[in-house]
DNA sequence: ATCTATTCGTTATGATCATAACGATATACC
DNA sequence: GGTATATCGTTATGATCATAACGAATAGAT
């Protein structure tokens, strides 16, 4: 079975030494999303949703409707993702749109009974799926990385 | 009165009080990272380049020419992701692209002299994006970081 | 009431991402 | 040698992402 070797023939250059990729935080951030979406996708794989739209609907499950700007605010998506995200939803009917009466620019968002039992039929198993993203860290250390976390992503 | 697929009056749903977006990790990954992400672009964005493809010149400049499956698995992208990748850095005569002599399947990636240059000149502007985006954390919470983050990371 | 600034949703463009399927090449084993 | 298996790069499909520009509707100030 081949596989290159990692190793490599060429000398690394001038400031190699003192530069790693590793010690960039928004490499190691990357990584770490990586893990926990595809923990996530494959933990839910047979509903076929990804980790945007799971937290879409549990956002929904949260609030009750939301205009499709805020909820894309909650979610930390932007409104041109916004949209895409909630017309997919929207196409498999878990999620339903009204104008807004009294503001005619809002699109209000809201789950429809199929969605709200799809995600409460989701949320045992994203706990599930949090723990074995955790899985890695010790008991005191997960509670850490929470902190930690939030207080990167706080804007 | 409101139709039944889109009523909802109530703000929020039965195991809305035990269950938070925010506690679930890949979220707030997500969100790390795109504030660190952002960070980069901001710092570097009159270079015109995205987080990923610094990545992939600066493992270049440590590493020398690698095959550009290596390559992508060195900076965790997928076969058909770093080879998009590539084809920019190409375009733009950062790198060049050439064939293993020994293994006819490889193409071998490397730094152009114009894009050893540039890595040079754009790690110090990454540390200290990376210093920026860890700036929210005391100096001991830093290493805690890193230390936590490569754990959730590594496969 | 009118003018201005802001907000909301849309459109367009381009760059990541993951996955599956495929041909070409290389290796492993017998 | 010859065959089964593995790897490499490509193609195709579909879902995120960010950004800029735009019209419609609202809100704020005077």
């Amino acid at each position: 079975m081949p596989r290159t070797s990692t190793k490599s023939a060429a000398p690394a250059r001038r400031l190699a030494s003192s530069y790693r990729l590793e010690d960039q935080v928004g490499f190691l951030l990357r990584r770490a999303y990586q893990r926990a979406s595809s923990n996530l996708v494959e933990q839910i794989g047979s509903y076929d949703l990804t980790a945007p739209q799971y937290a879409t609907l549990a956002r929904l499950y949260e609030r009750g409707p939301l205009s499709q700007n805020l909820l894309g605010r909650l979610v930390a998506m932007e409104p041109a993702n916004i949209r895409d995200v909630v017309l997919r939803l929207k196409k498999r009917r878990l999620v339903a749109t009204r104008r807004d009466p009294t503001d005619k620019r809002l699109i209000l968002i809201d789950l429809t009974a199929a969605g709200v039992a799809l995600v409460e039929q989701l949320i045992p198993i994203e706990i599930e799926c949090t723990a074995k993203t955790l899985a890695p860290l010790k008991a005191g250390q997960k509670e850490l990385l929470y902190q930690l976390l939030s207080q990167l992503a706080e804007r």
